[in-house]
Formats: C-alpha cells, sequence, structure tokens
RNA sequence: GGACGGUUGGCUCAGUGGUAGAGCGCUGCGUUCACAUCGCAGAGGUCGCAGGUUCGAUCCCUGCACCGUCCACCA
C-alpha cells in the first residue's frame, strides 16, 4: 500500500473514530478477553449550555489517555459521560433568548417556559458531547446520562427524602445571598467580587437620648452601605476598646428611623476598622446576622427579595431601589446633621456570577441541609487516605473547608431544576445538590441495579481546582451517606489552563482560545499531545501553541517512520514475541524500548502524562529513528526487519493512549499474522515481564 | 485577610548536592534512496535577589521581591 508523504489528520480521524465506536469497544461489556478489575471515571458533567473550551480539552485527553492504557493493560474500563442541566446558567441562557423576542420568562409562565427549556437542551444538550468526541473521547456514550433524565430525579428525590427523614433538612429563615434579579438565593460559592470605588459614611448616632437632632453626645460609626441603617437594631464595639468601655450596655437613638438600639460589645468588631463603633444590621449583613445571634437583636428586614425598601423601613422609604434609598439616607443625613465626614473607600462588592447583579444579604426562607456529620465523614474518607487527592497539598484544602462548612442552603428561586418533593414547594433545588449524586444516580440508585453493583465505587476522577469544594466534597460525603463507600478512590486536581501570558482564559475577556479551531488547524491528536506533553507537575499551564507544533510534527515522524518499515520489510509479519537476534544494535533498541515503556509507566501512575510523553518522544525520535533506522538501512536480514517490525508496533502501543487516532490507523495498515483487533484492545506490552538487557 | 504554587536560554517548560536540558523560535550547511512537518552543525543561560548550611548550592534552610491561582470577605 502506498502511503501519503505527509500525515493527514483529516483524512484518518473521523474514520477511525466511527471505527471505533461500530466495535462497540468502549462499552466495558463488550471487551474482549476476561477482565478482573474495574476501571471506572466518571466524567465531570459539562453544562448543557456550554461549548468545549481547554479545560474540557485537557481534562478529556487526561483521562482518555489513563482510560486508554488500563483499557490496553486488560481492566474493565468504564469512561462514563453526561450533562448536567445547570440551573442558574441554563435558565439565563434561555431567559436571554427570550429577551431578543422582547419577551420575559414571567410572560410565558412557568409552565411554558420550562419546556422551553427543554426544547434548548434537546437542541444543544448534546452539542459539547459531540466535541469531545472529536477529541477522540473512548466513553460509553450508551451509558450517556443528564442529571434531569427520568431516573435521575428519581434519585435526587429520594435523596432528599432521606436526609429530610433523618431530620437533616430544615427550613429555616436565614440571611442568604440574593440576586434581586435572578430573584434567587445564591450559594457562597456562586458569588463572585467586584472591585468598587465605593465611599466610606461616617454617622452620628446619638448617645442615650430620645432626640431627633444631634446633641452633644454621639458615637460615630463608619460604613458603606448608609441605606442598611434602617435595619439597625444595634451598634458594635470591640469589649477591650478602651475608647468605648463605658458606653457598652448604654442606648443610641437610631437617626431617620428614630429607635432606641443598645450599645453592646462583640469580639467580631475590629479596633482599628472605621471609628471601631460599628452599626449592627442583622437582617442584611453576615457578621451582623452573627452578632445578632449571641446578642439576640431583632431581625429588621428593609430590603425585600425585589431590591426595594419594604414597609419595615421608615414610611418615606418605601419602594425605594437599594441606590435611590442610599442616595436619599445620605441626603437626609446630611441636612440633619448626622453626617460627619465621607471617605473615598475602594472595597469589594458581591456579585453574582451569571448576571454580575450586586448581591443583597437578606433574610428568606430557604431550605437546609445539616452539614456536621456529613463533612465529618467526608473529612474522615480523605484523613484515611481511602480517598485520595493528587496534588497532595489539595487535601489539606479540603479538610479546612469540611470543617467550617456551615447547613448548606439546598434551595434555589428558579424555575429550571429538580423541584423539592414536598407539596406545595415552589423552589428547586441547587444544582450541586444532584450533582453530588452523580457517581451512583448514573449507575441506577436507588434501584439495585447491575450496573451500580458491577461499577461502583468508581476509581479515579479528576476536575478543575475550583469546583473541589463546591462538588468534590459533596461527592464524597453523599457516596457514603448512600452507597456507604467513597465513590471514588482517587482525585486529581487538574491543572488549570491559563493563556501564555499567564492570565485566567475568558471568553468575557476574550482571552480564551477554541479547541474546535485548533482541532481543525492541527487535528486532535496533536491537540492531545500538546496538552499531555504540557502537564508536568504542580505548575498551572500557560497555553503554548508551539507544542502543538511540536506534536503535529512528531506525528508526521511516526507517520514517515511507519512507511519506511513498510517497505523495508516486505514480505515479512509482526512477530509475535521479540525477536532474538545477535546483533547489538538490536539487541540494543530492543532492550531501550522496555526500559522506556516501564518509565512511562512510571510517569502515568503519578500524573506526569508531560514526562511520559517526552521520554517516549526522545525514544522514538532519536533512538529508533535517528539511530536504529539509519543504521538498519545498511541492512536485509530477517532480524533487522522483524525489529523493526517489533519496535515500531510495540511504539504504537505505548503512543496510542496519548494520540489514538493516527496510532489506530496505522496498526491496521501493518502486516499482522493474523487477523488484528483494534489497537485500543491491544495487550500493552508488559514491561515488568520483558527481560531488559543493557 | 488566609492558603498554595511559580521565578532556569528569545518563548513555554523539564531537571539534578559536583562539566545546565527539551520543545518551539533563531543562524549556517545539506534535498537520490521514510520524513524539508527532515538531517547535520551551531549560537543563546553568572538557574529572581540577599544571607546561611556544605569541601562544593540552580537544587537544602531563612528572609525579601515579583508573578499567579484558590478560598474567605471586613462594616
Amino acid at each position: 500500500m502506498e502511503l501519503p508523504k505527509a500525515y493527514n489528520p483529516m483524512q484518518t480521524e473521523e474514520k477511525i473514530y466511527r471505527i471505533w465506536e461500530k466495535s462497540g469497544f468502549f462499552n466495558p461489556d463488550n471487551l474482549p478477553g476476561k477482565r478482573r478489575e474495574n476501571f471506572v471515571v466518571m466524567m465531570p458533567p459539562p453544562n448543557i449550555t456550554g461549548s468545549l473550551h481547554l479545560g474540557h480539552a485537557l481534562e478529556a485527553a487526561a483521562t482518555d489517555c489513563l482510560i486508554r492504557m488500563k483499557r490496553m493493560q486488560g481492566y474493565r474500563t468504564l469512561y462514563f459521560p453526561g450533562t448536567d442541566h445547570a440551573g442558574i446558567a441554563t435558565q439565563n441562557k434561555v431567559e436571554k433568548e427570550l429577551k431578543k423576542e422582547g419577551l420575559g420568562r414571567h410572560d410565558l409562565g412557568r409552565e411554558k417556559f420550562l419546556e422551553r427549556v427543554w426544547t434548548w437542551r434537546e437542541k444543544y444538550g448534546g452539542i459539547i458531547l459531540e466535541q469531545f468526541k472529536k477529541l477522540g473521547t473512548s466513553a460509553d456514550w450508551s451509558r450517556q446520562r443528564f442529571t434531569m433524565d427520568k431516573e435521575y430525579v428519581k434519585a435526587v428525590e429520594a435523596a432528599f427524602m432521606h436526609y429530610y427523614d433523618k431530620g437533616w433538612i430544615y427550613k429555616g429563615e436565614r440571611v442568604v445571598h440574593f440576586c434581586t434579579r435572578c430573584a434567587t438565593s445564591l450559594s457562597d460559592l456562586e458569588l463572585e467580587y467586584k472591585e468598587e470605588q465605593g465611599k466610606l459614611w461616617y454617622i452620628k448616632y446619638p448617645i442615650g437620648g430620645q432626640r431627633s437632632e444631634v446633641g452633644n453626645q454621639y458615637i460615630v460609626v463608619a460604613t458603606t452601605r448608609p441605606e442598611t441603617m434602617l435595619g439597625d437594631t444595634a451598634v458594635a464595639v470591640h469589649p477591650d476598646d478602651t475608647r468605648y468601655k463605658a458606653l457598652i450596655g448604654k442606648t443610641v437613638e437610631l437617626p431617620l428611623a428614630e429607635r432606641i438600639i443598645p450599645i453592646i460589645a462583640d469580639t467580631a468588631v475590629e479596633q482599628e476598622f472605621g471609628t471601631g463603633a460599628v452599626k449592627v444590621t442583622p437582617a442584611h449583613d453576615f457578621i451582623d446576622a452573627n452578632i445578632g445571634e449571641r446578642h439576640e437583636l431583632s431581625r429588621i428586614k428593609i430590603i425585600g427579595e425585589d431590591g426595594r425598601i419594604t414597609p419595615e423601613a421608615p414610611k418615606k422609604y418605601h419602594g425605594m431601589k437599594v441606590k435611590e434609598a442610599r442616595e436619599t439616607v445620605v441626603e437626609d443625613l446630611t441636612v440633619k446633621g448626622f453626617l460627619e465626614k465621607t471617605e473615598d473607600y475602594t472595597h469589594n462588592v458581591a456579585i453574582c456570577y451569571r448576571c454580575e447583579t450586586p448581591i443583597e444579604p437578606l433574610p428568606s426562607p430557604q431550605w437546609f441541609l445539616k452539614m456536621k456529620e456529613l463533612t465529618q465523614t467526608a473529612k474522615r474518607a480523605y484523613q484515611s487516605g481511602r480517598v485520595r487527592i493528587a496534588p497532595e497539598r489539595f487535601r489539606q484544602v479540603a479538610i479546612e473547608w469540611l470543617d467550617n462548612e456551615r447547613d448548606w442552603c439546598i434551595s434555589r428561586q428558579l424555575w429550571w431544576g429538580h423541584q423539592i418533593p414536598i407539596p406545595g414547594e415552589k423552589d428547586v433545588l441547587d444544582t450541586w445538590f444532584s450533582s453530588a449524586l452523580w457517581p451512583f444516580a448514573t449507575l441506577g440508585w436507588p434501584e439495585k441495579t447491575k450496573g451500580l453493583e458491577t461499577y461502583y465505587p468508581t476509581q479515579w476522577m479528576t476536575c478543575a481546582r475550583e469546583i473541589l469544594n463546591l462538588w468534590i466534597e459533596r461527592m464524597v460525603f453523599s457516596g457514603l451517606e448512600f452507597m456507604g463507600k467513597e465513590p471514588y478512590a482517587e482525585i486529581w486536581i487538574h491543572p488549570t489552563v491559563l493563556t501564555k501570558e499567564g492570565k485566567r482564559m475568558s471568553k468575557s475577556l476574550g482571552t480564551g482560545i477554541d479547541p474546535l479551531e485548533l482541532i481543525r488547524q492541527y487535528g486532535a491528536d496533536a491537540i492531545r499531545f500538546g496538552l499531555l506533553w504540557q502537564i508536568t507537575g504542580l505548575q498551572d499551564i500557560k497555553f503554548d501553541e508551539s507544542a502543538l507544533i511540536a506534536g503535529k510534527k512528531f506525528l508526521n515522524k511516526i507517520w514517515n517512520a511507519a512507511r519506511f518499515v513498510l517497505h523495508h520489510t516486505e514480505k515479512i509479519s509482526i512477530p509475535e514475541t521479540p525477536p532474538i537476534s545477535e546483533h547489538k544494535e538490536d539487541q540494543k533498541i530492543l532492550a531501550s524500548l522496555n526500559v522506556h515503556i516501564s518509565r512511562v509507566e512510571k510517569e502515568i501512575a503519578i500524573l506526569r502524562f508531560g514526562q511520559a510523553l517526552e521520554i517516549f518522544y526522545s525514544f522514538f525520535w532519536h533512538e529508533f529513528c535517528d539511530e536504529y533506522l539509519e543504521h538498519a538501512k545498511q541492512r536485509t536480514d530477517v532480524a533487522a526487519k522483524e525489529t523493526l517490525l517489533w519496535v515500531l508496533t510495540t511504539s504504537l502501543k505505548i503512543l496510542h493512549p496519548f494520540i489514538p487516532f493516527i496510532t489506530e490507523e496505522l496498526w491496521g495498515i501493518l502486516p499482522h499474522g493474523n487477523k488484528p483487533s483494534l489497537l485500543m484492545v491491544a495487550e500493552w506490552p508488559a514491561s515488568s515481564n520483558l527481560e531488559i538487557r543493557d
């Protein structure tokens, strides 16, 4: 067969992927040979709103590399794919789509709106998985799950009821982060922070009196949010603050609201900030809420879910938006002489991670899940090593979060999501409540399915750094709670892909790189090569396209080495066992091959994909091509030909997990004695069983 | 504010207690016999700064500077 001089990924990749899919080998139930041990990995389900970014590509390349290697090593491999309904994210996407038609979700009503979301899901829900296929991901698409599948909904309800019956779920009015635009509460992890040039207002609170004018005695508090003073129920100072010690226990009159409130002592107050005296608004600030609980202060909710001032505040301010209220309050304070001074002040303002609206902390009835016991079981799993975490340093990060996590607010005021299975409840559940069940809900839990029996627990998982707490920890305690077993043996926090300048990749900043564009330009193998090549250890990756060029060149090198070997070994088949040869050069390359296989295995075991690839790249290019191939040109004996074929085919096996397309293509062309199966299920060269001669 | 990571040739990164390496880029030469997406040759680094340990430090320790990430968020 005459091969073209240059490797062309376009002509290969689509064809090869179809052959793989048709083989059925992505499904572990169809794998040839006896398979005793599992290697199961759950794909972190991408949002149905998403399209592939380099983080996904890195995740898929690394996971697929492991899966393919384990598959060849005789494991029962399952790479389980699926997608996440992603409550807020998806709802916002659809709302944006509606907005173009001049409609809001309330115009449609709940039912019609949800129909629209499902339409969206049908249309776009699978696109991202198609993009994973382009990368060569050998996931079992026949098992694909969505977090709103019927069976999955049952699992979510069962989990909720389990906690509910245990008394771990309760409804309470708590101060939560609230996005007034999305009209929903948000978890800590759904916030972003934006630096804002704000002001610090110093306000005089008259001491003791019943006066509505400023007297001689007053205490000054500093605040960035003067409008919340309408809901103040105390002024707090540090108990050790000598300036204010004499005032503790006395009262002040709250300007504008004309309420008498106490001066209390609390260690949460920082003496150095502002005047050392702080207004306490238990309804609209988290720290104040805590202070309020300690001192049994009443909570006056002056900002409503609509972002407007409530009737709890003085009549003048009713119905004002927060910003307007702030301006009016400042004006009134100024006119009445309560404002001492104003300073410029830069601070971070919490904003909604979806729509960037400033967050209002406010008391709202929400559902909570008690966390104490759950987090402690998860903590023990990490401490005992039953769940390993790589790199190891993230274990401490995980444990610290588990130690400090408050009860989990699991309700959201959205339309798109899992209904809380309590009659009359309109809210839906936090997306992460369903994601937390991913490793076993995908396998049919709470039914006792064969899949669950066979494939739970899983062996490995990877995710991005920022969802370690959001997702990973919650899967661990959910797995322990519902299955009695940790959901995976090891979690790898993979490097973050940054721009070459070391900045975060972001669509809005225009610093993102589209992997699909790169695939078109270089081919999927080169992308996988480039990404894996750059995973070298602890560091995040400053994505460098030159690694893709290196990959592309390497692929061409492999292609042409194969062309040469094919020409040079006509009428010879690939030997079944390593050739035995008298020639030193043959012995040397065969021995070196085995050494390099073992080194690759060792690097992969500690997830150093870059070093593994480098090791074999160097062997193949320099030792095999530059030296042995040149030497073999002088040889016509069978031993040389068998050695060429042996080293080449073995190299294809080793390289297949990294660059599956080209290796599979060449495997199909090489002269096998018997009709070969696919390379993806070929037997991994057992380096440990081979004699290493040097 | 808390925690963590990094600082090595033009760029992106490996690496080791004892003459410093790769890929990409660059320079020169070379196209009959796998590959010009190639071959050969080469230039290019006082391994962030300052101390310390050591016979010897790019590597170990301390401090500092700068870059970055995550977490928390302060009125």
